[in-house]
DNA sequence: TGCAGCATGTAATTTGTTACATGATTAA
DNA sequence: TTAATCATGTAACAAATTACATGCTGCA
């Protein structure tokens, strides 16, 4: 399942063009399968040579031409394939917990910077769903209602678990951060900060 | 903050090899930051060429030689940088959700065995976490605990919200199942699945 | 006898990100 | 006048995954 297969997903709802997918990619995937034009655009082409798009192009005044892209029978069938036999990974990649596990070696300001920043995106996801949800409230089916439902669920118990917690770990951390204050060696300037 | 980055970050508590990083990672990273050895192993020499990391080599006999790193002066002072740098982003691709958001075109048997098989991960998942916190205890810092706590925490939210609301899921598709299947057209053998 | 664990690495491939390239319209 | 929206794409780059390549030891 990769960002073309879900294009060919969004496309057997309603024929749409790169940019209107990109639109449905930010308000439906964004906190799962983010996607920018730059896999978008090419997915398109190669569903297009593979036979499973087909292609209508609506000229315009001042902008290029929109290209309107609608699945084929061929598609169609390429997708539920697709969707029958997947074996959907779930793969999270997080610089925010990785960097979180170096707590100790932090300074207590930056890590409760970092804390409170997580806790706002996770705030801001929540309200992105809820908007999406009311604004497309009349077509939502019941994938995306589940799906919406799960996002906000566990940003919620993330949110809930940083503002529970992040006290505890920044108070334990400061503790550290004294000690190893006495046993610091000489002030360190300008460093690169790139490996 | 990459595997390189964390390669150095984890050589920073003590010296190990290739092999030991891989076993690192799978314990404490394994849910959020995987890694295999086809990334350990060119960071770790990438690290060493730019005077991060110096290594001894053991001798060992019937296997390649053991390759111990061991972080420098330097090495400590860039991973502390990238520590204070880092925007750190919490990137998740879940084809799980990407799939079940097409549920009402998937066939109900399927659907419920996706949702079954990832319940059954989640449950694998708490049970490693709770496994390393044990196996580790004695030398489970403040941030590890944090981390290995949200984790299971998060987790444990998404193990619920899919027991709650799976079955609705199930029985809202079934329905849709039914009508589809009386609009479906001819049946289509042999579609090769791969896009 | 066979598999898991120890131990290293390279190379090809896949996938996606970021920057580049262009340019009109409309609302604040 | 400045930013956002509409609208398309390519090319260079980054990063990680997968497959390949090798081979001993110890346990069941």
């Amino acid at each position: 399942m990769d960002v073309k297969t879900l294009c060919l997903g969004l496309l057997s709802s309603r024929p749409g063009s790169g940019y209107d997918l990109k639109k449905e990619f930010e308000s439906l995937f964004k906190h799962f399968f983010p996607a920018g034009y730059g896999s978008i655009y090419p997915a398109l082409a190669d569903l297009t040579a593979q036979g499973y798009l087909e292609c209508e192009e609506i000229p315009q005044v001042g902008k290029p031409d929109r290209k309107v892209y609608e699945v084929t029978e061929a598609g169609r069938r390429a997708f539920a394939a697709a969707l029958r036999e997947a074996e959907p990974q779930h793969k999270l990649r997080s610089e925010f917990l990785a960097t979180i596990y170096f707590a100790e070696m932090m300074d207590g300001d930056h890590l409760k910077q970092l804390l409170d920043q997580r806790v706002m995106e996770l705030t801001q996801a929540i309200d992105h769903i809820e908007e999406t949800k009311s604004l497309r409230a009349s077509e939502f089916p019941a994938g995306a209602r589940f799906v919406a439902g799960f996002g906000a669920a566990v940003a919620q118990a993330a949110a809930q678990y940083i503002a529970e917690h992040g006290p505890e770990l920044l108070k334990e951390t400061r503790q550290s951060q004294g000690k190893r204050a006495s046993e610091r060696t000489s002030a360190s300037p300008a460093i690169e900060t790139r490996l």
